[in-house]
DNA sequence: TTGAGGTCTTGAATCGTTTCAAGCCGATGT
DNA sequence: ACATCGGCTTGAAACGATTCAAGACCTCAA
């Protein structure tokens, strides 16, 4: 009790404690029901009077099976991802399992060191948000034996099992928004290099605006709120006869940027220009300018995940496996039809 | 490589592949440089073509000891916590040990049974965000020998170790500000009930007020957007004249809340009445009126958390244990001097 | 009284590592 | 040529649980 260095107590000290065998007090723990009432009394004690608590290598080790499961992300602090990411965990507490959760922070050393101890630790399955779907690492991760769930990515050729969202046609459902609402001039902004889902946009709102026979400049920036800023810098500097009307931003947190620097330029949103983003982060509908935007089931799309990967962890193949969302509209106040203010100079 | 049900590579296959023996595996994996080069090669290059991964438990078991850190927030979610998670993961994975997070989502039961994941992994120790720093899951997991940092909250009666923030000078520097700008109806708005550094912050708001003889209101809320809107709803009915006119909130998120329904029932920030945030989110200075607010170092104390942990863990006891960080005020634009535009009927 | 058929218990083997003491081997010093 | 030494290797004993086959005990029916 009060010695400092006692060693721990262990299923042996439980067992002499109570006068059983270890393997009793082993069944107490697991099989309950195998046990009678007086000694599975008796052993309960004793755990709870030693404060005994059982060890997770060992039982692991032994049983072979971990009721862990990895969860690897982008950008834990992004907005989106962190809603995806309440999505998985409250569905591993409802399950019952426990969640080791990971960052790779865009950088891909800390990306496969989080796959390594993934598979170190021997987890059950896991929730990627890679990088690249196709990338070497995931799948020496699979080949490893350990299940993986891709997250906001798609890959429809290899064995994947995948949930992601449609962003062709959230591209598509922006431009046409816009479309409706008069604008000819469009912009988006972003980088479609940078990932798979930006990409996907950019083709949406391209196509949109092709069939639609309309000018399209893209403007790249990162996908910051910074550089939101300095995308609505260039933008505000722009001749107002060539400046979009309406611009479709590759994800909300540009479209923040945006929002604060075009009016401190003298750009009225949206009066003058109609700003539309990506994503419904919760912080969309708070801004001075209510964002209009694109929605996508974050928080269904991580419990979506994980309950696919339960089911590829009990070794069933899923009848779908690529599980695609598709994204909402949601007009706010930033986007509004072209000269409703217009001209304003 | 093709043989789905192919038992997993241990040291032991590595070893035959190798020609050496399990002893010499494991102390190149541990002890490269007490090995032969050429034997460390052959065992190098067998790893590789074998594709065989450690297992932790096993390794964790016989070795006894192990690099994870358990973390458990209260509210992952909330972007306050979002960045002390930050701070501690980056130390983290600076220092090479891989995190176990967990969010006990203020629900007692959660908390405790990420406590006992926390145990039961054996992880080197933990930081914890508690719901109550003398709780008894608390201690019983330090008794249980993890090593504890308590987070965001103090008590500095029992040997715990923790970081926090001085909050009662933090609503000192709140209400002090609203005086300054003139105003002698204050309000506070949250619930003091909810959590300690709440009630501390109110501590230092009342007195404050106090001593310069003013009036205070207390208007309990839910800490969250929604609550702040109520809060709004209450504050914008009450006759101009009993009107506090400032209020410091309990968190930013209730002055984001206040922030969006003041203005909407004719009551203008700052103009008729000045708000008070409390954290500094990303989001306060983003706001349609940039919020003044009282800034606490989220990310700072996340690292220094994790710093005082590594230290316990090496069994040094920290000469200062109770790191207490200094909040301080910015000012934006929600707060204003009394009467700038006012009376406003 | 005995045998069959349950229900509970138990002891021992086992999981994949680390680590320690002991062995081997070639080189060095005398 | 012998003793000694130091660097590499090795085999075997843990670590703390789970699990399985086998034993103990009890009850009930014949």
């Amino acid at each position: 009790m009060s010695n400092v260095a006692m060693r721990r107590v262990g299923l042996k000290d439980v067992a002499r404690a109570a006068g059983v065998s270890v393997g009793t007090v082993s069944h107490v723990l697991n099989h309950p029901e195998r046990v009678g009432t007086a000694r599975r009394e008796a052993v309960e004690r004793a755990i709870e009077e030693l404060g005994f608590v059982r060890d997770e290598s060992a039982r692991q080790l032994r049983a072979g099976y971990s009721s862990t499961v990895g969860l690897l992300l982008l950008d834990a602090w992004n907005p989106a991802f962190a809603e995806m990411a309440r999505g998985v965990e409250d569905a591993a507490a409802e399950a019952g399992m426990t969640l080791l959760m990971s960052n790779s922070a865009r950088s891909l050393e800390r990306e496969r060191a989080a796959l390594k101890v993934f598979s170190e630790h021997r987890v059950a399955g896991a929730v990627v948000v890679p990088h690249d779907p196709r990338s070497q690492e995931l799948h020496q991760v699979r080949a490893g034996g350990v299940p993986v769930v891709v997250l906001d990515r798609t890959d429809p050729r290899d064995g994947v099992v995948s949930v992601g969202v449609n962003d062709v046609l959230g591209g598509r459902l922006a431009a046409e928004h816009l479309l409706e609402l008069g604008h000819r001039r469009l912009a988006f902004v972003g980088d479609p290099s940078l990932a798979v889902p930006v990409q996907d946009r950019f083709e949406g709102v391209r196509a949109a605006a092709a069939e639609a026979g309309v000018e399209l400049v893209e403007l790249d920036c990162p996908l910051s709120v910074e550089g939101g800023r300095t995308a609505g810098r260039t933008l505000a500097q722009m001749p107002v006869a060539e400046r979009p009307t309406a611009v479709a931003c590759a994800v909300d947190v540009v479209a923040v940027g945006l929002l604060q620097e075009l009016p401190r330029h003298g750009v009225d949103v949206p009066g003058q220009v109609s700003v539309l983003g990506y994503d419904d982060i919760p912080l969309a509908a708070q801004l001075a300018v209510p964002l209009s935007t694109v929605a996508r089931p974050h928080y269904a799309m991580g419990t979506a995940a994980f309950e696919l990967l339960r089911a590829v962890v009990r070794g069933e193949t899923p009848a779908e496996p690529h599980q695609v969302f598709a994204p909402t509209l949601v007009a706010r106040a930033s986007s509004a039809p072209l000269g409703a203010t217009a001209g304003g100079e």
